[in-house]
DNA sequence: TTTACAACTGTTTTT
DNA sequence: CAGTTGTAAA
């Protein structure tokens, strides 16, 4: 169980080719706090400090926790853990802090007050949860909206706090707070936990139990825990009952890419960690290995306008590199045509496509780039968005197998009694409903007890039951086809004009299972069922081809590319009005486009639009004040001439319309308008005015008698 | 009960 | 503009 002594060889090849700052990162005794810059080997440091803990025999597998921020950052640590020992790291406590509270419930269901099924709510099943919630009381859900009490709720349970202990000043809070109550007993009730709860939960259980708290204590010798910056102070709370006198923790943190502020992440975590420990100093590393130095200066440059940091520069001994390219877009069309000639400019250049990043502040700005690209031909991967595990019809035939597990799962039961159709409709689903709540029982006994009475529910019942038996004994991937093939969805989308997609997606559920089965090396369908929720499903098509990377800029922290550009640099989008509103929100936006920055390794272009249509309306944004925070030095304009010089005419290019945006024009029945717009191509293609008194409509340009005025 | 269509509304980032 | 919700008709 514990690991060889120490020799002499091993640990020191680790520390080969180490910084001495990486180096006394790596070797520290006891805890310490690391401030990490981006691009100075963070998960580096990471993983050897945990090779070379183990190898120089302070600790065994079985006595480290790493926690990481996202399902990759753990899968990778392993990887490159295994590949520095020949240890097994399958027993070893490596994962997200939802995963590892996930284990934890799993391992101590019964203390912790869970069935041993429990499912986990993901942010939509919560939502659906709560408006379920908000109907059965007859609540006004235009006074209480449901997204409003899904934040209320998740907010206090990262706070730490249960609805008795929240504080409510006035009626309005105070029915909240009831809300959420009654929203936890819920849950219970169906044996469900929500994203924040499987934190909330963990928590209590080590700070009640301390049987089960001194076991873990004694336990783990070295806790490691990455993006430290983005933890929430309840997750912080949940270290330290983890951490016994003997239990040293190693954090690694960058407070200047502390982007999750609104979802809860405390950078003050890093100064209270240091206060908590009685320690000094940070350990700083500050050198780059990864950007050009004028794409470092940009990002220094940018990030010295905030005055909440703990400060520092980061430096490098590469070159200055090619200068910042800037372009000003005549509208989001434009920036997207000009993103599809310079993927072109670059692709000849002999770049691969996957080398080039698009990045974004909100995801409905991949619309217009996705659009551009693809009529360009040109092979792109979009992060984010929709996941597979979130798309409706994976979560139909979750449903189903949640069913399997569970009947009693009211959400699940609630999803698919009726889908595909088969005649239970309101009134039979009210009486349900009435039948469970006068006997208190799911909605499942009630359907049972009710059987006879509506003969699709009847069905339904025949049918999970039947779905239960069938897959009792099977293996995890054989159940899922089994009971994929027998819910009746496929038939259901055979049917529908687009439903070829979502076929291929039940398809691939299957396939989901089995390369689960194999990886976790489970046949157990609650636990796979628990991975769909917390794993929302990277596994999308073709991770490895060579394609165009577009993503949000939040979904880019951590990585690097060769190429990337900035898009939407404007007021109002990047900054984000919202954020602007928010105390401190200007300082997060503004470390977004830190990280946007320095993920930058040759070139970066940063590009912004005068007008972009949003929600079908033209809007003007000033530039980005950020693009100003940039040294003028390190930035080249791109005319607009300069950007169409390049040889390659994309086929997106939009034909030439008569008339232009904003142009004043005459029709024969409503007068004078304002052209706002176009759409189609050729003889179809439509034009939209604006009217003073009728307001807008569309024409067919051909046929519109319009002149200009 | 189901379907079709009109009206309305809201849009930051996510484990 | 798109996704959802509500109302009317089949």
């Amino acid at each position: 169980m514990h690991a060889s002594p120490p020799t002499d060889t091993a640990p020191q090849g680790l520390l080969d080719g180490l910084n001495p700052e990486q180096r006394a990162a790596v070797t520290a005794a006891g805890s310490a706090l690391v401030l990490a810059g981006a691009g100075s080997g963070k998960t580096r440091v990471l993983t050897t400090r945990i090779a070379w803990l183990i190898a120089s025999g302070q600790v065994s597998p079985w006595g480290v926790v790493a926690v990481t921020f996202t399902n990759k950052a753990a899968r990778e640590m392993l990887a490159r853990l295994s590949a520095l020992l020949p240890i097994d790291t399958r027993g070893m406590w490596v994962g997200t802090f939802h995963g590892l509270c996930h284990r934890l419930l799993r391992l101590h269901h019964r203390e912790a007050g869970l069935p041993q099924s429990f499912q986990i709510l993901d942010a939509q099943d919560q939502l659906a949860a709560i408006k379920r919630l908000l109907k059965a009381l007859d609540v006004d859900s235009e006074r209480f909206e449901p997204r409003r009490v899904q934040a209320f709720v998740n907010a206090h349970k990262e706070a730490g706090l249960r609805a008795p202990a929240v504080e409510a000043p006035d009626p309005y809070s105070q029915r909240l707070v009831e809300l959420y109550a009654e929203y936890d007993a819920q849950c219970q009730r169906e044996g469900v936990v929500d994203f924040a709860e499987l934190l909330l939960r963990a928590y209590e259980l080590l700070s009640r139990n301390a049987l089960l708290r001194e076991h873990y204590q004694s336990r783990f010798r070295h806790i490691l825990v990455d993006e430290f910056q983005d933890t929430s102070r309840l997750q912080y709370r949940w270290l330290r009952l983890l951490m016994g006198p003997e239990t040293a923790l190693f954090a690694v943190g960058d407070d200047d890419q502390s982007i999750y502020a609104f979802r809860g992440a405390h950078v003050g975590n890093m100064a209270q960690f240091l206060q908590d420990l009685g320690l000094a100093e940070p350990i700083r590393l500050t050198q780059n290995y990864r950007s050009q130095s004028n794409i470092l200066e940009a990002a220094n440059a940018v990030i010295r306008h905030n005055r909440q940091r703990l400060g520092k520069d980061l430096w490098t001994t590469a070159g200055a590199g090619e200068p910042i390219r800037h372009y000003e877009a005549q509208d989001d069309a434009d920036e997207a045509r000009f993103v599809v000639e310079l993927v072109q400019a670059l692709h000849e250049d002999g770049r691969d496509y996957r080398d080039i990043a698009v990045l974004y502040r909100a995801n409905a700005q991949s619309r217009a780039i996705e659009h551009a690209l693809f009529t360009a031909g040109l092979p792109y991967r979009v992060y984010g968005g929709l996941r597979f595990f979130e798309r409706a019809e994976i979560k139909h035939a979750l449903a189903y197998l949640r069913l399997t597990v569970n009947p009693e799962d009211d959400a699940a039961f609630l999803r698919v009694v009726n889908f595909p159709a088969r005649g239970v409709g309101a009134r039979t689903l009210e009486a349900i409903d009435a039948a469970a709540r006068a006997r208190g029982t799911s909605l499942w006994q009630a359907a049972c007890a009710m059987g006879g009475k509506n003969k699709g529910l009847a069905t339904f019942v025949a049918l999970v039951e039947d779905l239960r038996r069938a897959t009792a004994e099977l293996p995890l991937a054989e159940a899922v086809q089994t009971v994929v093939g027998g819910s009746g969805l496929i038939e259901h989308y055979q049917s529908e004009r687009d439903g070829a997609e979502r076929i291929d997606n039940l398809r691939e559920l299957a396939n989901a299972a089995a390369a689960f089965s194999v990886e976790a090396d489970s046949q157990d369908l609650a636990a796979f069922l628990a991975h769909a929720a917390l794993e929302a499903g990277e596994h999308a098509a073709a991770a490895h081809a060579d394609a165009v990377q577009l993503m949000t800029v939040h979904a880019a922290k951590g990585l690097e590319f060769h190429t990337v550009i900035i898009t939407g640099l404007e007021e109002g989008l990047f900054p984000h009005e919202n954020a602007l509103a928010t105390e401190g929100g200007l300082e997060e936006e503004r470390r977004l486009m830190y990280v946007a920055i320095t993920r930058a390794r040759h070139r970066l272009y940063l590009t912004h639009a005068r007008t972009r249509m949003l929600h079908g309306q033209p809007r003007y944004g000033l530039p980005s004040r950020f693009l100003d925070e940039i040294p003028p030095g390190l930035i080249q304009s791109l005319g607009r001439t300069a950007a169409h010089s390049t040889p390659v005419a994309a086929p997106t290019r939009t034909q030439a319309y008569p008339y232009p945006i904003g142009c004043r024009v005459q029709h024969t029945r409503y007068g004078e308008g304002v052209v706002m717009g176009y759409q189609g191509q050729g003889a179809q293609a439509e034009v939209r005015v604006s009217f003073p008194r009728v307001g807008e409509k569309w024409f067919i340009l051909a046929y519109a008698k319009l002149s200009p005025c």
